[in-house]
RNA sequence: GCGGAUAUAGCUCAGUUGGUUAGAGCACCAGUUUGUGGCACUGGGGGUCGCCGGUUCGAACCCGGUUAUUCGCCCCA
């Protein structure tokens, strides 16, 4: 018999784990209600046509693809099959895929639906995804994201919304944050000096990369990749960057453009409205204005963001990305044949929260309680006296275990010790004759005999 | 897809230049206490040293292969 594993990359979720786990989805999910976003599920499983073809290359890659049932093989094209092509075999015997984020099987969604939806159409899903990278420190193969994005409004308070929504939850989860955004007009401002689309992109893959290597880190891959003037944009915009608040930057950034840049002045614009509303709220986290922000190489068009880790209980050595972003994606359901709906999102990456949480030593130690009351009795007919009373403490909202069987004594209290309960309710004959409970105080040790009338309220003083 | 590290009890790990019966802590079970947990003490169960092969009188230890895990790179949450 081999010793059972699990699939690399994926992991089970102990009850300790999952209690603080719940704790972080509640808090999000919380959040993200109080904003008006409403929930949506959708399939692990997504047709492969579906999820290929909108994560470039290297995600194509990372999918997670589930072969036909039946006998697939007999389908496969006799040809192929000999040549032991995998890439040209895998569309004769697969269909299917897991999903791998949940920004496709929304616009999926809204594409199939869009004759019951409201427009500015608000959700927040809460579900993993699957990607078939190596793992490593803070990166899974099974992990959740939990989205909200609103669909059909181009308005910047959108965006507003969602950079409070980060505010808040990490503000409630209690681990601090800087929230870094920016415009992709900004970025774009760039493209024809670096002369082309292809340059462009790469160079915003690499300056997105910053916060790891540094800023001698990115010249020296630009460099390397001798992108043209790359190495001036990337100066500028480090040194525009280093300028104190979002309007020294604003303003830095109009004197250096020194022709009337479409895409820029649109984003400089909207940075501006965005500031409006939100400079006169308060604030928990950093929010910064962080023109050197790209997000990679998503479809975003707009207001790009993101959340780092900044919170100095974090052990130093600790490092791990991003634990959240988003943007502004104009079209996003255009592959689906849906034209013009524009849509704006965010993600919390659940996992590297709880990571950091973890490593930082904050969850509170409430999350991990369950049961409060434990009724250990002495023998079998002392048991129905215990249903009885765990009924109406149930009834009363109270969370309550009888212990099953008449154990020792002794096994009953470990239980409820390790379990943290901190009431144990005990049945003995002295106490059935007498019409009593002996209720005994785990966390202080008092112990005390009070008629099984009263057990609700000596519990709940 | 590429590179490094690791693999010994349920978990975390020791294990001397290769030498008799492979250890510790935690966890578990039992007892000290026939109805009282945490603390303490005593005892107990639990291992084909990842797997396959090689070197050797002798391998947990050395060599080769393999599998898994893990940390980086690419990319991403």
């Amino acid at each position: 018999m081999d010793k059972p594993s699990l699939p690399s990359g994926t992991r089970d979720f102990s009850p300790e784990v999952m209690m603080r786990r719940k704790h972080v989805i509640g808090i999000v999910e919380e959040t993200f209600k109080q904003f008006g976003f409403l929930p949506l599920e959708t399939p692990a499983l997504e047709n492969l046509k579906t999820l290929q073809g909108k994560y470039g290359d290297e995600g194509d890659q990372l999918l997670f693809k589930i072969l036909n049932n039946s006998d697939f093989l007999a389908k496969a094209d006799e040809k192929i099959l000999r040549q032991r092509d995998s890439k040209a075999l895998t569309p004769q015997i697969s269909d299917r895929g897991l999903r791998y984020d949940l920004t496709v099987p929304l616009a999926r969604f809204v594409v199939m639906n869009r004759d019951k939806i409201h427009f500015p159409f608000k959700r927040y899903q809460i579900q993993p995804v699957w990607r078939a990278d190596r793992p490593q420190k803070g990166r899974y193969r099974e992990f959740w994201q939990c989205d909200a994005d609103i669909l059909g409004s181009q308005n910047i308070s959108n965006e507003a919304d969602l950079l409070q929504i980060y505010d808040n939850a990490f503000a409630k989860l209690g681990l601090k944050v800087n929230i870094r955004f920016n415009h992709r007009g900004i970025l774009d401002v760039f493209e024809p000096w670096l002369q082309g689309a292809a340059n462009h992109n790469r160079f915003m893959q690499l300056i997105d990369k910053a916060d790891k290597i540094g800023f001698d880190g990115v010249l020296n891959e630009i460099n390397k990749e001798a992108i043209p003037n790359g190495a001036e944009a990337w100066t500028l915009l480090d040194k525009i960057n280093r300028m104190g608040s979002a309007e020294e930057k604003l303003n830095a950034l109009q004197h250096a453009a020194s022709i009337q840049h479409e895409t820029l002045q649109k984003g400089m614009l909207e940075i501006k409205q965005l500031l409006t509303l939100l400079n006169q709220l308060p604030v928990t986290n950093t929010r910064t204005l962080d023109v050197t922000l790209s997000r990679g190489l998503s479809y975003y068009t707009g207001m790009v963001m993101e959340v780092v880790p900044a919170d100095d209980r974090i052990p130093a050595d600790f490092r791990i990305g991003s634990i959240g972003g988003g943007g502004r994606y104009d079209n996003l359901t255009g592959v689906f044949g849906l034209k013009d709906v524009t849509g704006v999102g965010i993600s919390f990456g659940l996992d590297r929260i709880y990571d950091l949480m973890d490593a930082a030593g904050i969850f509170p130690t409430a999350s991990l309680q369950s049961t409060a009351v434990l009724f250990c009795c002495m023998d079998e007919p002392a048991l129905p006296a215990a249903f009885a009373m765990a009924r109406n403490l149930r009834d009363a909202g109270i969370a309550t275990e009888v212990y099953p069987g008449a154990a020792k004594l002794k096994k009953q209290l470990d239980y409820a010790n390790n379990k943290g309960i901190k009431w144990a309710c005990i049945l003995g004959e002295q106490e059935i004759s007498d019409g009593t409970v002996s209720v005994k105080n785990l966390i202080s040790g008092d112990q005390n005999i009070c008629p099984q009338s009263q057990i609700l309220q000596h519990i709940s003083q």
